[in-house]
DNA sequence: TGTGCTTTGTTGACGTGTCACGCGTTACGC
DNA sequence: GCGTAACGCGTGACACGTCAACAAAGCACA
């Protein structure tokens, strides 16, 4: 079930533009942030990831050069995560395609009575356990980086 | 929200019986199987995993000794993978914990009405795809290896 | 000041999964 | 039969995640 949209959309974003997933949710937070960089951690939390996961993860995306680490001069032991000329162009060429994928793949086949059922559904898991799944409000929305959330869509 | 449930649910299975949840999948399906045992590729297909992929996680199982390599007579390219005594202790050992775990993580918390939905939503999706989701039947309901579907379960 | 706890982040080991490729076997058209 | 394509499987390189251990900086408090 969503296992396959899921994995036909990641397809879909890796053949259309080179990132995968777990890039794209990086780039496309860090591009809704302001000044386009973010404290790991915080990037973490916000992203629901281990800060394990994130440093791994932004080492190899760094490597790549979409994003940079920077050092912070509040707390010597904190970091920046900052988007690159090249990360932000990689995230505003990818994200139409991607959204544009979602709904082909999922939101379009289903009717309002769906989306419903799933959104209610995903609140009662999600209240199951810790919550926090909320929201957390997006800073600063700058443009790219819709995060593909499961509201009804106007179609044309 | 699945999301959510699965690593509960995988945590749940790694503590209480020491399988994760690609070892517990490979051997319910096995337990299902006549002899306990099956080519790779029919294994494969019926998973749903690339055959790369269960070959790889053929080789880990076998080195826990959960599972082994037999040559098939018939068709020299072709391999089979059986169950072992251990093997089928555990996955015997995991499965009753495991469906209970799914029910209290997932199924108990929704009512009828949702899990039509979700249903339906599967089916919506997997059709939209190349379908063959559907079920191939199981040839030989051996005891163990419940696929965890998402029928409703009378609660007592 | 020093002592110990917390926070922040990195790292290594390892399990898992994909993709591309190679190798031997089988099937098939001629 | 023989060449070739298709099949079944294994493998190596690499991406992705988790867990546990660790280092360094901040902080609280005597």
């Amino acid at each position: 079930m969503a296992l396959l949209a899921d994995s036909a959309i990641a397809r879909e974003l890796a053949r259309d533009s080179g990132l995968s997933m777990p890039d794209y949710l990086v780039l496309s937070s860090l591009s809704e942030s302001v000044g386009h960089r973010r404290r790991l951690t915080e990037l973490a939390t916000r992203m629901q990831w281990s800060p394990s996961r994130l440093s791994h993860h932004v080492t190899r995306m760094e490597q790549r050069g979409l994003v940079t680490r920077a050092e912070c001069t509040e707390d010597l032991r904190a970091a920046y995560v900052e988007l690159t000329e090249d990360g932000w162009d990689a995230i505003r060429a990818a994200a139409p395609g991607h959204v544009e994928s979602v709904r082909t793949h999922l939101i379009d086949l289903l009717d309002d009575a769906d989306l419903a059922a799933l959104t209610r559904i995903g609140e009662k898991v999600a209240s199951h356990f810790g919550e926090q799944c909320l929201d957390m409000g997006a800073d600063h929305p700058d443009e790219p980086g819709q995060s593909a959330k499961l509201r009804p869509v106007s179609r044309s």
